[in-house]
DNA sequence: CTTGGGACCTGGCTGC
DNA sequence: TGCAGCCAGGTCCCAA
C-alpha cells in the first residue's frame, strides 16, 4: 500500500529516467483510470511535453509539464509504476513512452488508482494538510489540527486534511512509538503525548523512506526491487504476534472500518506518554 | 458541522 | 476438489 514513503521512494527512484524527457506517446487501456478529463484528453494533452520535475504531495505523485500543467498519479491500493517491465500484463492500465526511449507501465491490480491531467496541482492536492516531514510543520500545528477533532487517534492520523502522507501501516507504527492507544481522541491527547507523536510520525516516515518503503502486499519500486521497511515493523499487520518491547499479544481492531494493530502493553488506553 | 459507516475494486484466503 | 463469501485499505459519499 504506497504512503507516503512509498510514493517518496517512487519519486527519487524515477526522477532520473523521467525528468528532461517528453511524453512521445500515451496509452490508457482503461478510460476510468482517468479523473475530470476524458482519456483521450489527456493522452493529448501529455504527448510533447517535456517533465520538469517530479514532486509528491501526501501520497500524490506530481509530474510537473514544461507547459505548466501537471500530471498527477495516485496509486491508491495496488497501484505501481514500471520502468522498463518485460511484460505488459493485463493489469496494465497505461503507458507512458518518453523521449530517451523508456517507458514508465501504471499496472494496477484493484483498479482504484487515478490519474489527473489539470491546469494547477492545487485544485487536486490543495485540500491536504501538512507534509509531516516539512520543516514549517511543527509540534504545535499537528496539536492544533487534532485538537480541533473528536475521533479516534488513529482515525486522525488517517485523515488526510489533518497530516498528509500517512495510512494504515505508518498510523499504526507512528501510534506504537508513541505508546499511545488508537482508539484515545485525538483532541484528549496532552501537550506531551502531542510532542511525542510528532516526533514518532516523522521517525516512522523517515525510517520507511530509508528503507525504500514496506513490500507488505504488491508494493515495488520502478525497477522491480522490493522495499525493506515492513521488516522493521513493530505492530503494523502482526495482529496476534507476541510485542517485540512487552510480550504481549498484539491486538487487531477495527478502527473506521480499516485493521489497527497496536500493544495493549505498550499502549495501554489511560497511559501517558513514557518519552 | 461533525462523525461514522459503506461503496468501490479484485485476487487470495477460509471454510463448508 | 470446488466454490461462495469475506477480507485487504485510500478516498469519496451519504446518513445520522
Amino acid at each position: 500500500m504506497p504512503e507516503l514513503p512509498e510514493v517518496e521512494t517512487i519519486k527519487n527512484e524515477l526522477s532520473p529516467w523521467v525528468v528532461g524527457q517528453s511524453f512521445t506517446q500515451v496509452t490508457i487501456f482503461d478510460a476510468e483510470l482517468v479523473c475530470g478529463s476524458s482519456a483521450e484528453e489527456v493522452r493529448r494533452g501529455l504527448i510533447g511535453q517535456k517533465v520538469e520535475s517530479l514532486g509528491r504531495r501526501g501520497k500524490y505523485l506530481i509530474f510537473h509539464l514544461s507547459n505548466g500543467r501537471s500530471l498527477i498519479i495516485h496509486l491508491r491500493m495496488t497501484g505501481v509504476l514500471l520502468l522498463n517491465p518485460k511484460e505488459v500484463d493485463h493489469y496494465a492500465r497505461a503507458v507512458f513512452h518518453l523521449s530517451n526511449g523508456h517507458r514508465l507501465v501504471f499496472s494496477d491490480l484493484r483498479r482504484l488508482g487515478l490519474i489527473w491531467l489539470v491546469d494547477y496541482a492545487n485544485t487536486v492536492v490543495g485540500k491536504l494538510g501538512p507534509e509531516p516531514l516539512d520543516e514549517s510543520f511543527t509540534p504545535g500545528a499537528l496539536g492544533q489540527r487534532l485538537s480541533r477533532h473528536h475521533i479516534p487517534a488513529k482515525a486522525a492520523l488517517l485523515d488526510q486534511c489533518i497530516v498528509a502522507g500517512i495510512g494504515n501501516m505508518y498510523a499504526d507504527e507512528a501510534l506504537f512509538a508513541a505508546r499511545i492507544h488508537p482508539l484515545r481522541k485525538a483532541d484528549a491527547l496532552s501537550p506531551e503525548e502531542v510532542q511525542t507523536l510528532y516526533h514518532c510520525i516523522r521517525r516512522v516516515l523517515g525510517a520507511g523512506i530509508g528503507s525504500k518503503g514496506a513490500s507488505v502486499d504488491t508494493y515495488v519500486r520502478p525497477e522491480g526491487e522490493l522495499g525493506t521497511a515492513h521488516s522493521d515493523f513493530k505492530v503494523a499487520h502482526k495482529g496476534g504476534e507476541p510485542c517485540p518491547v512487552c510480550g504481549s499479544t498484539i491486538e487487531r481492531v477495527l478502527v473506521q472500518n480499516r485493521g489497527t494493530c497496536f500493544c495493549p502493553g505498550c499502549q495501554p488506553f489511560g497511559s501517558g506518554p513514557l518519552i
